[in-house]
DNA sequence: ACCTATTAATAACA
DNA sequence: TTGTTATTAATAGGT
């Protein structure tokens, strides 16, 4: 339908390729509105040029939202989701994890055993077991790093009570003859604190 | 392009309005498909007839999802954006209960505990403890059941072991004369087994 | 863009 | 639905 015929393959001209296009193009979109208006048919026809550019038709008394509804349920292509099926099977895994530590959290604390045999009990009570081991040797560290601590703080203090105390000695020794001097002061003042 | 000029307005005899709707959508799948290639256009049509049945044609190496993301871009109609961010809320609700519960397991496994403070373990060890009871008491109550239904198949077995014991008896003393009689016959048979 | 020779689509009919 | 064909519509190539 032209000069000459052509065969339906990619034009390599880009000048006859763009002039070929925009004819088509506004040839294709009169054709849907005629179809549509001509048979009471629905259509959505979304055209892209190579160059980017978009065109598109949606039969009135329509929307492209409704013609895709009806598309997902025709086809059975769940557009919806198929755009979000990587969120949709990352939501899927993810609670599926959920559950599992939901069931074994239960199971170590006791909760949903019955239907527990016995293989399945002791290996539950061996984590146990080793949780409590390992929990308690952690709060011995604890204790024990507290205790320390605290030996060192006392030592230090008590190392400082001496050194005041020689100096208070020291001072008194200054201020008074030595004819008043008193017996040697709290040899162990520390003691009373 | 036909017999004769036709007016663009809805065709009210059906079956010529059926007749047509097959011609022409015949014709404008075919022009989808020329001007895709052609014109290296990317193009989704979706056509209904008004019975309901659908036709659609995508151009090769795209899709229509595709070309309905890049028809959301260039229109600014935002097709599946509100379900996009609610399946986006949801893994992270879900991934962040994942979160807690991961940890919870560690801590009750007596991993990454080196962080946590003397309360903190306490009540990690009490919850220990509590399961670990609830464990064995679970087992208690398993090992109770099975020894008493052990006892019980073991009456049945002893019971039943006596009736037969009787009967070999009864069945002796009908074959044999009274002085071939041996003396009682295995009172403890059930023993030997 | 517009023209128009030529091809392609299709309306009516079978 | 399919096929045929007279006729109209689309469009290729040129201006």
């Amino acid at each position: 339908m032209g000069r000459g015929k052509v065969e339906i393959k990619r034009i390599e001209n880009s000048n006859i390729r763009q002039v070929t296009y925009s004819n088509r193009r506004n040839g294709i979109l009169k054709k849907a509105k005629e179809i549509s208006i001509l048979c009471d048919a629905q259509v959505s026809l979304i055209i892209f040029a190579s160059s980017g550019k978009m065109h598109d038709y949606c039969s009135p008394n329509s929307s492209l939202i409704n013609i895709l509804d009806a598309y997902q349920k025709q086809s059975g292509i769940r557009l919806w989701d198929a755009r979000h099926e990587n969120l949709s099977n990352e939501i899927e895994r993810v609670k599926k994890e959920n559950d599992n530590m939901q069931i074994e959290l239960r199971y170590l604390k006791g909760e949903d055993i019955q239907s527990l045999h016995h293989k399945e009990l002791m290996s539950i009570e061996v984590a146990l077991e080793n949780g409590l081991t390992r929990v308690r040797e952690r709060q011995m560290e604890i204790y024990r790093m507290a205790k320390d601590n605290f030996a060192d703080k006392e030592r230090l203090l008590e190392d400082e009570n001496k050194r005041l105390g020689y100096k208070f000695q020291q001072v008194m020794d200054m201020q008074m003859p030595c004819s008043y001097r008193v017996q040697p002061l709290q040899p162990n003042l520390h003691d009373q604190f």
